[in-house]
RNA sequence: GCCCCCAUCGUCUAGCGGCCUAGGACACCACCCUUUCAAGGUGGCGGCACGGGUUCGAAUCCCGUUGGGGGUGCCA
């Protein structure tokens, strides 16, 4: 019997958790379980950029929604930056790897000048005998000929030659090692036995080996995992589509519903509780990553909806009650309350102030449209335009941003924000009186914001 | 451009050379049930991208074509 294997599940923060990396936590999750071995969460913060605590919570919480736990404590790379930078100085002296100060403008200079069409580092500094220094990074010296054979349980083997792998960068000229090195190191020193990561990450193999190769160590079983797409098969991005794993929650789907749905994106759940239907222990004692399958997958909303009405079909009624009340409370009532009280003579006041959020479209109230949506056709039609437009350019989704935003419309327009926020108040809420409206347009959310915003100039005919 | 990956109904999948006249799920359509709507039941529509091999036999193996995708960062 081989011994029990050791996976780890390495999600960089970025503020959500993306349905693609839930899906790859849900195999290292059933793959580890199923063969009774380890199952490691190591957060990949090399990036000073995305280390905020706030969002590692955020992969901790929607990693629980889901019901995937793992053995020991998360692991922070940021952690074992001396390791990984005394492991550099280490190939640095044994001539594995060799420091460049060349910017990548120099790069592409030699390159175009030497009429080179396939850009990529030109081993310029080789042979130079450069020391460390300041912007000096360090490059990984791959070896000018030889065939390396890439063994992935997913996709089969294939032979990659070593030609066409530049030098690539192993420590940045700030001294902060690369996500390639780094990643590689910590899977060495937490014995990691099955590396199973996303398909946009098939091309790090190669390096990878190199690497490991270098010190002298052996590889680990390689599984990339197919990459979940959108209907125009590209992949799921932020901005195009519904990738934040807690948005489903908040919009009310169950998390036994996602983990099953998000099973059958590159595998075959077995049938426990119907066709496809089956909880998470039940997959777990089928789960085999040699049966996951290497075309892309779509995701697709209808078939996720369908499995997330048999799941609450599937509740009793206190269940039922006990999570129907929860999710009003934790994505409606608490984040509105204090606006809400302040307002209410009587409590179910409250609903009526937020109805907007729970209804799929505004009920708008027509006297509320006339007076201040048909009155001024044209400046009405100039503010929602404007709105929609400087909305869809915010960074953050955010009440100041939105604040801001909408005060310089107002502005470019001639108005106060006490104007300009009117005809954006009826679209949205249907109502002209409410709560505040940038802190409810921040749990409506962007997409529903921009959708009625764009239905409203429709019923313009703008 | 270069490297790599992928290819079964619209979508997710079963299929690992004969059990395939290709099975299921979602979606869609029809009917049944029904005070509405759901749910449920029954049925239907619909697919092995194409071309060559290999084989007695190919959705399954090989090659090519086409079409998609990913990577190509001192991001992860």
């Amino acid at each position: 019997m081989p011994p029990p294997p050791r996976v780890r599940f390495a999600p960089s923060p970025t503020g959500w958790l993306h349905v693609g990396n839930a899906r790859t936590a849900l195999f290292d999750w059933l793959f580890a379980r199923h063969h009774g071995g380890t199952n490691l969460l190591r957060i990949e913060d090399t990036d000073a950029s995305r280390n905020h605590p706030e969002w590692v919570d955020v992969i901790y919480r929607s990693l629980e929604w889901l019901g995937l736990d793992w053995d020991e404590a998360a692991k922070f790379q940021s952690a074992s930056f001396d390791a990984h930078r005394a492991t550099a100085e280490k190939l640095f002296r044994g001539g594995k790897a060799y420091y460049c100060d060349c910017t990548p403008d120099d790069v592409q200079h030699r390159n175009r000048e030497a009429g080179i069409k396939t850009p990529g580092y030109d081993s310029y500094c080789a042979d130079r005998g450069l020391g460390p220094g300041d912007g000096r990074a360090l490059r990984f010296r791959v070896p000018d000929e030889g065939t390396l054979t890439r063994v992935d349980v997913i996709r089969g083997t294939s032979e990659i030659d070593v030609a066409t792998i530049e030098d690539f960068v192993i420590v940045r000229a700030n001294g902060v090692p690369l996500y390639v090195f780094a990643n590689c190191l910590d899977d060495i020193d937490d014995r990691i036995t099955h590396v199973i990561r996303g398909e946009d990450h098939l091309s790090n193999v190669p390096k990878q080996m190199l690497i490991r190769q270098a010190l002298g160590e052996a590889e680990p079983v390689w599984a990339h995992l197919p990459m979940i797409v959108n209907d125009q098969r590209k992949k799921l991005s932020k901005r195009r589509d519904r990738v934040a794993l807690e948005g489903f929650r908040d919009e009310g789907y169950l998390a036994e519903a996602m983990v099953n749905y998000l099973a059958t994106l590159g595998w075959a759940p077995p049938s426990e509780l119907g066709d496809e239907l089956a909880s998470l222990g039940a997959m777990a004692d089928t789960f085999d990553l040699a049966d996951v399958n290497s075309a892309p997958a779509a995701f697709d909303l209808k078939k996720l909806a369908s499995f997330n009405g048999f799941y609450i079909r599937r509740l009793s009624d206190d269940e039922f009650v006990e999570r129907s009340v929860g999710w009003l409370r934790s994505t409606v009532v608490e984040p509105m309350a204090p606006l809400l009280k302040e307002r209410a003579e009587r409590l179910p006041d409250s609903v009526a102030m937020v109805d907007f959020l729970l209804h799929r479209e505004p009920v708008i109230e027509l006297d509320s449209w006339e007076a201040v949506v048909v009155k001024d056709t044209t400046s009405a039609v100039a503010i929602l335009a404007a709105t929609l437009a400087a909305f869809d350019d915010l960074e953050a989704w955010d009440a100041d941003s939105l604040k801001h935003a909408l005060e310089s419309v107002g502005e470019a327009n001639g108005m106060k924000l006490n104007k300009a926020q009117a005809p954006v108040r009826v679209a949205v809420t249907g109502r002209r009186v409410g709560p505040p409206l940038f802190e409810s347009l921040v749990l409506l959310g962007r997409e529903r914001t921009a959708e009625r915003l764009r239905r409203a100039l429709g019923r313009l005919g703008a």
